[in-house]
DNA sequence: CTGATTGTCTTAGTGGCTAAGATATGGTAT
DNA sequence: ATACCATATCTTAGCCACTAAGACAATCAG
């Protein structure tokens, strides 16, 4: 009887569901923590990490891909250059465009001892497992990301399509 | 002598690290899309589905919980309250304290249509798997969740530990 | 019964957001 | 060049959820 020793599957389908949205929540509680601590609101962090992320950009294309209006840019980029961790840079070509520009060594300074500590821990946990177990868990969440994006499309499309691009 | 360097094993490990913060994003993203569509804001949503799976609870045990002021608490019931997803009802043996009861048949009724077809998704996903594989992604969770949980804990001590509980 | 405590609500003030429009630059047709 | 429209960002007014502080009502302790 194999139901001795392996829980049913449905029910392991259960738990997956559970610890997955757990991890969900306690990513984002994560984020909202480091971002209190670092002296930034959740949302200013966040759109911190994208720029650092994607790039210098200018403030329409961040616009675009937050689902911000232009005047709320114009606030997160004057609250994140006062902390000196953006700087705007006129673009030579075409001087009404502003290049967000990321100041990475001043960030990472702030964020560096409140993640560090952190993110070894995790991979450790990652170094647990072998070669075959991590494809499989990159396999589990490239299906699960398909999904959500493709809800995302679906859903923002039913109604008002507007909204992040993230 | 470092020379026991798995070329793959870092790789995949750096995979999986960004497949899971990209989890991340689109969870919180899809969620943001599925409250804007169900006309309710993202916290506001949040904020219900804890009070539908902790069960009822007094105003001030949500306070607590969420970390949000008691003056934001009631404003959050006014909300809830007029769009008939929860009601107030006062306690018997304590008529100061109210209960804040969902109505999960409204709340059902608003938000199952939208999340109805992602679920199944996930579920065939899910089901493309064996059951140790599910084992080794439960696994996965569990060590993080542990870890962001203690990160939460050790970070929001370090200063003013203030936050929310979930 | 009195005074302190507890639980929720109310009020005033703050901050980030949107919508709309101002400002400045760039592109285009004549 | 000139006129005109388009584009990119900033500015302004108003909104809404939040916090902090305190009001109010019910409960508890001596």
């Amino acid at each position: 009887m194999e139901s001795y020793s392996h829980p049913p599957f449905n029910i392991t389908i259960q738990a997956v569901r559970t610890v997955s949205r757990q991890f969900a929540n306690t990513t984002t509680l994560l984020h909202e923590t480091i971002a209190r601590q670092a002296g930034l609101s959740p949302t200013d962090l966040k759109y911190l990490e994208l720029i650092i992320q994607k790039g210098q950009m200018t403030a329409g294309e961040l616009a675009h891909l937050t689902g911000l209006t232009t005047g709320a840019i114009t606030g997160l980029i004057d609250r994140l250059q006062k902390k000196k961790l953006v700087k705007r840079q006129y673009a030579k070509d075409d001087r009404r465009k502003v290049f967000i520009v990321p100041i990475t060594a001043n960030t990472s300074r702030i964020l560096e001892p409140l993640t560090h500590p952190q993110s070894e821990k995790i991979l450790r946990h990652l170094q647990s497992f072998d070669e075959g177990e991590l494809l499989t868990i990159l396999h589990f969440f490239n299906g699960i990301n398909e999904a959500n994006l493709s809800a995302i499309h679906q859903i923002s499309r039913a109604k008002g399509g507007q909204g992040a691009t993230l």
